[in-house]
DNA sequence: AAAGGTTGCGCAATCGTTTGCATTTTATAA
DNA sequence: TTATAAAATGCAAACGATTGCGCAACCTTT
């Protein structure tokens, strides 16, 4: 059809005999412009295929209606649920949202932020990569007076807005529940203590020991990456402690998922011998057999409540915006692999 | 610091009395700038803070080295890995990709090609949404001579380069499978026919039947969205038959998933009174028990040759350009959900 | 020493939209 | 009818980077 691949708004502007500012004003829906010219514009541009230019538009007005959102990885059903709730205010607000993955790689983190500061995205919302131990990316961007806003995994180190869940409750109620069971000898799978959320969950562990009288066990904390086969590793540690733990707390759901396999393949009883509790209801959460008891990170109104106070920043233009914090509370999904009956 | 958030090659130019141009050809380190230019520049950009505007560069290139990627839904293991293999290439070749999700659903997949559009990246792929009966959007697509490369869920409709697996043939193989293991009355969970994915599995199943001279019942043909609670229902209607078919291959992991609950809160046996096979090699299918039997897309490789078949495409400058079409072999991973000891 | 080649850089137009400030046209009031 | 306000549109300069062409200055060759 249209070999012309190139129909601007000096096109219209010419066969209607008009100038490309009325057009322009025309198409933007400007009150300035009578009714019948802008009826006019919208038929021509039609009819000439024209496709508006948010290149040039984005360059004329430095504002390109997009905002970036990196996660370290999309395909865990936290992180995609929380952009999807991103994306519901973003787009009602005509923002464009566009996902990038640190794959949890610090040097991809930083390259992902100068590409987006590059492309003029309008703002940034993140979720800092595991491995993240230098923020200077992040300054960067808040010196260029980008709205930036991060997302459960965050950091003290930056004065910045967040929002996150609370970590530490969802840790000492998952502990109580676990003790409520009858459980003696809880362990505790964690990760680096460089990650707030991390580090949120071992006080919460050990704040619910203290307050049931239950002592602490160095030997029952264990540290790994926490996917699945970490997991495993760490049952299998554990295992082979004089006093086999009773329960397991771990910070991800792929971990306990590790070990429970490693646990029924020991033909060791859940949660009869070993109580297993996770955290992130994982979508797979809910297949395993037995189900496993999990905390809910209430993701997708943590994108919501993220993307609000994305565009509150925003509007705020800037100037004396105070950063906030935001913390969510979730939820104890009790399910059977804790659930001792009787 | 900076709180002039608009250094421009102007600004560096004017601070080393050399033109705009010349620092432009220094940054893209154009032959024809001396090295000592060069050095200046460089230094002079680090220390003024200047941070390249794509857009510019963009509108006066009318290339934005960005690519868009359309998935239904990026939490899907599948659709995920795949944008990963994309990216891989992709990011080796200067370029960026943003996702999109269309959530399946037309109207977002609609709106989405015309964002991509009006942002002018430099080419699409895409996953067709469930939902999309009408390709006036593809179309457009291709009469601006944007290049453009489906994956997975493609369409005849379209004259256009693709790379999808050979459901066929990783239906045939799961069913011959079944058969192998003994079974004789086996079920097919599947979706609507408008999609080639579903319509190619299920010429797989029959195929296999008839290969294997089991006659073909209508009644164990079940259509459905293919979610988790879909399988569920399924499996509860076939349930209902006067007989009870003795193996169920679902189109999809998720409906699989459904169907085994069904009989596990029934306490029929998987496999031996009915096994189990699903489609996609989801990760939590090696998380449930029985372990589920499935077919592996080859999702990082299809991504890969997806971004690789585009860059041909890219490169041969849409002139003459014959739309390629690509399969791949899948896999069949046996796992206990159908394997049938002794 | 003159002719031709290299090297290094500047000029100015261009990409497509937007917008402050005219300017023209039309409607209203005196 | 004329001054005046209101309405509709035009002019031209941005936004920031790129690039074809041109022009010095310097080097080589015979």
């Amino acid at each position: 059809m249209s070999a012309k691949t190139k129909v601007t708004i000096h096109d219209i502007a010419e066969k209607l005999n008009i100038t490309a500012s009325t057009v322009s004003r025309a198409l933007n829906d400007n009150p300035r412009i009578s009714d019948a010219t802008k009826k006019a514009v919208l038929k021509t541009a039609k009819q000439l295929n024209y496709q508006p230019n948010n290149i040039a538009a984005a360059l004329r007005n430095g504002k390109s209606f997009i905002i970036g959102v990196i996660v370290p990885t999309a395909d865990r059903y936290f992180f995609a649920s929380v952009v999807r709730g991103i994306e519901e205010i973003a787009n009602n607000l005509n923002y464009k949202v566009i996902i990038c993955q640190s794959y949890d790689i610090y040097e991809k983190e930083v390259q992902t932020i100068e590409a987006l500061l590059n492309a003029r995205v309008d703002g940034i919302i993140a979720s800092i990569s595991k491995n993240t131990e230098n923020f200077d990316h992040f300054k960067k961007v808040q010196s260029k007076g980008i709205p930036l806003v991060l997302f459960d995994r965050t950091t003290d180190e930056l004065e910045v807005s967040q929002v996150m869940i609370d970590d530490y409750l969802g840790a000492y109620k998952s502990v109580e529940h676990l003790i409520q069971q009858g459980c003696k000898r809880i362990a505790h799978f964690t990760s680096t203590k460089k990650v707030s959320v991390f580090k949120e969950r071992l006080r919460g562990y050990t704040d619910a020991l203290r307050d049931y009288e239950i002592p602490f066990d160095e030997q029952l904390v264990v540290r790994s990456n926490l996917q699945l086969e970490d997991g495993r590793e760490s049952m299998e540690t554990l295992l082979k402690l004089k006093t086999m733990p009773d329960a397991v707390f771990s910070s991800s759901d792929y971990a306990a998922m590790g070990a429970m396999q490693v646990l029924k393949e020991r033909n060791i009883r859940i949660p009869e011998q070993v109580a297993l509790a996770g955290f992130s209801n994982e979508p797979f959460t809910s297949f395993t057999d037995p189900t496993l008891t999990t905390v809910d990170q209430r993701s997708i109104k943590m994108g919501n409540i993220t993307a609000e106070l994305f565009f509150e920043h925003f509007k705020s233009g800037d100037k004396a915006f105070v950063p906030q914090k935001t913390v969510l509370k979730p939820e104890l999904i009790i399910r059977n692999s804790t659930l001792r009956k009787g």
